[in-house]
DNA sequence: TAGATTGTTAATCGATTAACAATC
DNA sequence: TAGATTGTTAATCGATTAACAATC
């Protein structure tokens, strides 16, 4: 473990590194050569130290006065995020919300490839959203297990939502984008990422009441 | 300020906060009269230590060998997040997104009152999405005033997620839950909460690569 | 009473921020 | 060269965790 010092990236980073690579695209669009931390901090409205903090973590070293290479830089934080390489998944829940992600043309440059959708009600199966079929739950295992899909999207009700993460586990899954408002019970090797829309509302809610006093 | 020692509450807790009203919630309608920080650390993984230190913001007491009062406790959490409060909203961009936060039931519950949506297409304008109609655009600043409304939801594209925080602060909203992509430029006065999905599956690739080695 | 659970005070950990020398 | 910007080392801040006395 010694030689292990290069130490993880810090969770805040990895959640900020999308918006670096954001900026960092606008800039190639625009056809700047350069970015610098200053630059992101205008932008982003970050502090200039936390930006370079955050882009060591690149591995990529900058020129003074100048900034980053704006090429270099997009290729190092997708290295960093792992989106050079495509991940295939499933999602299940083809209702209100599951429609919009499959519709979300960004993640496909993220390397997030969704091949099918799943749902449990009869009149959704055989239906085309967004250019994905949807098939009948018990479809899934054996397309998971063939195709050797490790990522799953979970947008059912919360009543159902541990079991449907048994069922991608039992199949194969090993990462969970869990969108439905439980707290997932899985085995320790499973990772399991939440988006908690609650937990935006909470925050909001709360600064909105100390706000207008 | 001497006197205003009563600590704020960190943002983390805030974040956990809608997570211990959901498992109260559960409690109360199984009839269960407690519920104890072990029940809440089993039920969604978080030590106890923390789940104490959390509650001890609703400023409720617990007892000894019992836990908190369930009833108590939802009422508690409720006024700390200011969700017994009714606020109405509005909502800019009814595409797949808009219709599913549109649709969440949940929200209501959380005293989040969605009275309208707005869209900039006319094939949507005056149709109704989950019960709430869709307006022109240029009916946003007047309905705002006339009603009031301090929060604003965006589900717009990246490229008008700025103008269209613009037009809602211009008509008085002064709170603003971001879905779309981007790091809104606003007055010190105004709140943004921005829900980025692409943090989430930065966190979730990272984590998954790390694994797979 | 015995013991589970609370609440408080202190210790630890990790992320952010500051300071400053190095460099193109 | 002068100065903007990088990268590194140290200081600060805030959240989590630990320890333990208080209590029903």
């Amino acid at each position: 473990m010694k030689e292990d010092i290069q130490k993880t990236i810090p969770l805040p980073t990895i959640r900020r590194m999308p918006n670096y690579l954001r900026v960092t695209a606008d800039f190639l669009e625009e056809g700047k050569e350069w970015i610098s931390t200053t630059d992101f901090s205008e932008i982003l409205g970050l502090k200039p130290i936390q930006v370079r903090k955050d882009l060591a973590f690149t591995g990529l070293a900058g020129k003074p006065r100048l900034g980053f290479e704006v090429s270099l830089l997009i290729k190092a934080i997708n290295d960093v995020l792992g989106w050079n390489n495509r991940t295939d998944a499933i999602l299940v829940g083809a209702g209100a919300l599951g429609s919009a992600i499959l519709g979300f043309k960004g993640f496909a440059e993220h390397g997030l490839n969704i091949v099918a959708a799943f749902d449990a009600n009869p009149a959704l199966v055989g239906s085309t959203i967004h250019g994905k079929t949807v098939f009948s739950l018990d479809k899934l295992d054996n397309l998971v297990e063939r195709m050797g899909i490790t990522m799953g999207v979970i947008t059912v009700p919360e009543a159902v939502g541990q079991e449907t993460a048994d069922r991608m586990i039992k199949a194969g899954i090993r990462g969970i984008w869990n969108f439905s408002p439980v707290t997932l019970r899985v085995p320790d090797d499973i990772i399991v990422q939440r988006e908690d829309l609650s937990s935006g509302l909470a925050v909001l809610s709360v600064k909105l009441s100390e706000n207008r006093i």
